[in-house]
DNA sequence: TCTCGTGTGTTACTTTATAACATTCGGCAT
DNA sequence: ATGCCGAATGTTATAAAGTAACACACGAGA
């Protein structure tokens, strides 16, 4: 493998693509689970179904609509445990906070500290996570010059995802 | 005046520094009515009023804030109205929405059509705006490599304006 | 066994945002 | 003038997102 490890455009482009979805929530659940594992962490009932949950859709749920699925399977009714939970995976840096959808996705790179960026496909509602060193580009410029310290960063793009790029030309 | 066009990060930095607030305000409410005659925009009473407060503060303010000095003065009374005089401001450009914040702040750049960074303040909450182009840089990158399409770009970033990193030193 | 920390269950509530419909008002075509 | 239209506002009601606060459960360690 030649990829440098800070290339990571190349896992944008994988969050829109076909792939084998059943790894992808059995790989993503183990990894949480051996970062708890690790760190510690209590990996209890609600926190792995939320995990599974948003692992098992690429793209980003509201709070209740995760409630919905625990109270189906007798997890819990009420929102603040799904936004416990929640609070917990994003805390731990296993999932996300989309602001611009008020919507949390499952992390693509668990356990490497990062600022994600995001690409939302209006259509499809799927979501590819990059990553992007704001320090570094042009934010990075604009809070220096103003002498301002960045703590957390958020940059989310919204637009067409290949495929349903593809299906409006189609369309026409 | 020699600066260039594009270089934005001084603007950034005025943001949090002392300065006219008075200008600020009026300068700000002239550039809105000269735009929106240009536009042949109707710059009714509530949405002038909502301009200036968004104006005469260097911060988000929330809906329901805004809405609280409108009721007031006798110029609205539920959210709505609020909402609807924010959606014009920001439909045009005179005003952006922090979504991180859920909370609005007047446009620092009326008129061009721009993808704003922000540079919020966690201690103070004043908020200064850069402004970026989402597809020249890192994201722009990842997008291009994803086949991703952007159509409109989020970025906020959270820290410490210089004011309240020197109080926060001075309190040591 | 006691108790302490961590997580869960639940009630109630706050904050943010919008749908839907009635009303007003100015321009303009007849 | 008058009647219609489109744009803005007024108002009611409700949806959607998020949190405070307190009671309970349960395992780890003194």
């Amino acid at each position: 493998m030649t990829r440098s490890p800070t290339d990571t455009t190349q896992d944008a482009a994988k969050g829109f693509a076909h792939h084998d979805h059943a790894h992808c929530v059995s790989d993503g659940v183990a990894a949480v689970a051996a970062q708890c594992a690790e760190k510690k962490l209590q990996l209890t009932p609600v926190r792995q179904r939320v995990a599974e949950i948003l692992l098992s859709e690429h793209r980003a749920m509201g709070a209740y609509e995760i409630l919905d699925i625990l109270r189906e399977e007798g997890l819990g009714s009420q929102p603040p445990v799904a936004y416990r939970a929640l609070d917990f995976l994003v805390k731990h840096g296993f999932a996300h906070k989309v602001e611009r959808l008020n919507a949390f996705v499952a992390c693509a790179h668990p356990g490497a500290a990062h600022t994600p960026a995001f690409l939302i496909c209006r259509t499809c509602n799927k979501v590819a996570e990059a990553e992007t060193r704001p320090a570094e580009g042009q934010l990075g410029k604009a809070a220096a010059a103003a002498g301002f310290q960045i703590e957390q960063a958020v940059v989310e793009a919204e637009g067409l995802c290949p495929l349903c790029a593809d299906d409006a030309e189609a369309g026409k």
